[in-house]
Formats: C-alpha cells, sequence, structure tokens
DNA sequence: TTTTATAATGACTATACAGTCAGTGAGTTA
DNA sequence: TAACTCACTGACTGTATAGTCATTATAAAA
C-alpha cells in the first residue's frame, strides 16, 4: 500500500478510537467534535474529512461496537445450551463494553434512528436464543406459563437498569464485574429454573 | 394581596406550567428557555426574574413532580395491603405524569444530583412498601426467598423499560394505559403470588 | 396629582459548537 | 529535479442558546 493510503487509514482508525474513549467517558450527547480531535491528537477539521458529520461518526462508532458484541454473542452462542448459558453469553459480551454500550442505551432516544437499529439488532439475537431456551424449558415444563416476550423484557430492563445506574450500583468500576453472577443466579430462581 | 404580588405568582406559575409542558414533550436537556418564555407568552428575559437559572427551574418542575407523586402514593397506600396494590398504587401515581416522568428517568445522568435525588426519594417510597408486603409474604411462605433488593430492582426494571421504550410498545399515547394490567399480572405470576 | 417602586421587556453579550475552506507541506509521479 | 496531488491544518462562519441589563409601563405610596 502507498505511504499515503496508509497514513490516512491510520488517522481515520486513530479518530475512531478517540471518539469510542470519548463517548465511553462523556457519553455520546455530551461529547463535542473538538474534544475528540484533541484526544486523537488532530485538527478540529481532519475529523471532517474523514466522517461526513458528527452523526456519521457517531454511528460508525456504534456500528464498530454492535457488530463487535453481536460477534462475539454469535461465536459463544455455539455452546450455549441453557438458559444460564445464554444469560451469561448476554452479559459477558456487554461486559467487554460496558461504559460505552450503557452510554448507548442511555442516550438512545437523541441518538438517530439507525443506531437505535444497532441496539435492537443486539437485542434481537438475545431474543432469539431466549425464544429457543425457553421453548424448549416450556416443553419440559421446567417453566411457568409466562409470554416469554415478558421474560425477555424482564431481563433486558433488570441489565439496563443496573448499568443506567451504575453510578449507584459501582460508582468506581464496573457494574456487571460485580453483579454478573448474582443477577443470572437470582434472574434463573425467579423463573424455577434448575440450574444444570 | 396586592395587584402586583398576584400578577407576579401568577407569571411564575405561568412559566412553571409551560415548562411542565415543553419538559413533558422534549425532554428536559433539549428543551431551551426561549422556547418555554413563548410557550409561556412571556419575554425570554421574564424566566430568569423567576428562577435564577435554568438549572433551578429544571429543578422546581422535577420538585413539583415528585411532590405530586409521592403524596399520590401516600394517599393511595393507606388500602395497599397485598403486593397487587402496591404496584398498582406505583403505576397509576406514575401514570398520570407518565410522559415527563419518563423523560426524568431517560434525562436522568444529565440533570443536576438534587433531581436524581428526587427520583431516589420516589422509589424509596415504593421500596418501603415492597418491603413491607414481600416481609409478609416471605414470613407466610408464600414467595420464593430471593432478596427483596432484587426483585424490587426488577420490577422498576421492568417499569423504566417499558416507559424508556415508549416509541416501541405505544407509540401513540401512555405505555402504562395499555400495559398497567398485563405488568402487573405477569409480575405476580413470575413471584407465584397468590393473587387474592 | 406627583413621585416612587418594580414586573416585564427585548435587544444585547458571551459562549459553545458543527461544519467549511483556502493554504501548507509531505508524498508521489514524470 | 520539477510538477503535481492530496491529507491535513486551523482560522473562519453561522447558529443556537443561557443569561444580563437599560428601558418601559404600570401599580402603589406620598
Amino acid at each position: 500500500m502507498k505511504k499515503r493510503e496508509q497514513q490516512r487509514q491510520q488517522t481515520r482508525a486513530t479518530i475512531l478510537s478517540a471518539a469510542e474513549h470519548i463517548y465511553a467517558s462523556n457519553g455520546f450527547v455530551q461529547s463535542s467534535t473538538q474534544l475528540i480531535a484533541k484526544e486523537a491528537g488532530v485538527a478540529h477539521g481532519t475529523v471532517f474529512l474523514h466522517f461526513q458529520s458528527q452523526e456519521k461518526l457517531i454511528l460508525a462508532v456504534i456500528n464498530v461496537l454492535g457488530t463487535d458484541i453481536t460477534t462475539r454473542i454469535h461465536e459463544s452462542a455455539k455452546q450455549s445450551h441453557s438458559l444460564a448459558d445464554v444469560l451469561r453469553t448476554h452479559l459477558t459480551a456487554i461486559e467487554i463494553h460496558e461504559s460505552i454500550y450503557s452510554h448507548l442505551i442511555m442516550d438512545m432516544p437523541q441518538l438517530p434512528k439507525e443506531a437505535q437499529q444497532t441496539v435492537i439488532g443486539i437485542q434481537s439475537i438475545i431474543a432469539h436464543h431466549f425464544d429457543q431456551v425457553l421453548n424448549q424449558l416450556k416443553k419440559e415444563k421446567q417453566m411457568k406459563d409466562l409470554p416469554i416476550s415478558f421474560i425477555f423484557n424482564t431481563w433486558i430492563g433488570l441489565i439496563h437498569y443496573y448499568l443506567t445506574n451504575c453510578g449507584l450500583f459501582a460508582p468506581h468500576g464496573s457494574v456487571l464485574a460485580i453483579y454478573k453472577d448474582e443477577l443470572i443466579l437470582n434472574f434463573l430462581k425467579l423463573l424455577e429454573v434448575d440450574k444444570s
């Protein structure tokens, strides 16, 4: 590759990575392109050479995030046969990107629709695995008869509640690192699923 | 009362009410003081004669909201003896202010700490009633042994999930009006509490 | 009636920010 | 080496918005 093209790609990657860092600590809405440029060590204008607009930059970051999370879930899901496995797969994939993912779900209402689509995409995958596992459990009468969608929403709601209130649950660190096991265990108990 | 003082109070009330409307439809963070002034039919500067700053205005609106919700819960809680009663009391109190309450919990991370205190205050009351009712049920062995805090967080998380995703669950109207009964019923089933 | 006090006005300031563009210098080609 | 290309710069523009203040109009006091 030509040296110029190489440097161009490098700069783009630097900006993307800087943006990811800034968004992870300040959230998407409260981060300025100026700050991202500074963090990346480039001029403010350079950001707009690589990304049409702030919105496109945000979408690019979210897209990278979404792709990574869904890939991880997909990989891990091959060995997920119990509900416990599915829950753990979900939380582990999110935990890796906890801070930026938390900001994503908090800022969602103010982000473009395409961003929301990414979140929906992630949840669809989890919902799919949920569906499979829970239908099996229902068939085996190992679980009470509740709408799967309700159970799913309860789970997602619970996780998002912990994530959006990380300041309350884990002021200085990862919420999931602390509560992951406890959450999975208690949720299984709630559904009365045998842990085996 | 002197006519001047009366008019002053009237103007203040008009601004407060206009702010409440605007916040309910646009959210707290995305609403400008200009827009609120326009809605109230007063000059922009007038807003700052009655409220030191935008932040103080937001806090005043939230304070009114918090007081009303907690009062309602307090009133209604006198007749709340079962868990179903407590859940219904909670949702009914919120439903009345659904749009602004939803924005409150969504914008919370970006609001001053005092605002967060209001939300915590509301939840403390609910948590208190939860505690009483669930401890009783536990004593009577009518419920499985899970940490009450976990059950509480699951409930709040579920409700907040529906509220923050109202665009998904109820694009044109009140989420709680549609799902209130269903949510209560399914949550009770989940805990296996006798509905009587 | 005249004077004083003050609620309200709206033009103004200051600031923050997204996005632009003429200019610069290093890399590439002839 | 000379001409050219293009990634990058940073000063600039335009816009949105919180908050200020001299001025105005009206109610209260003298």
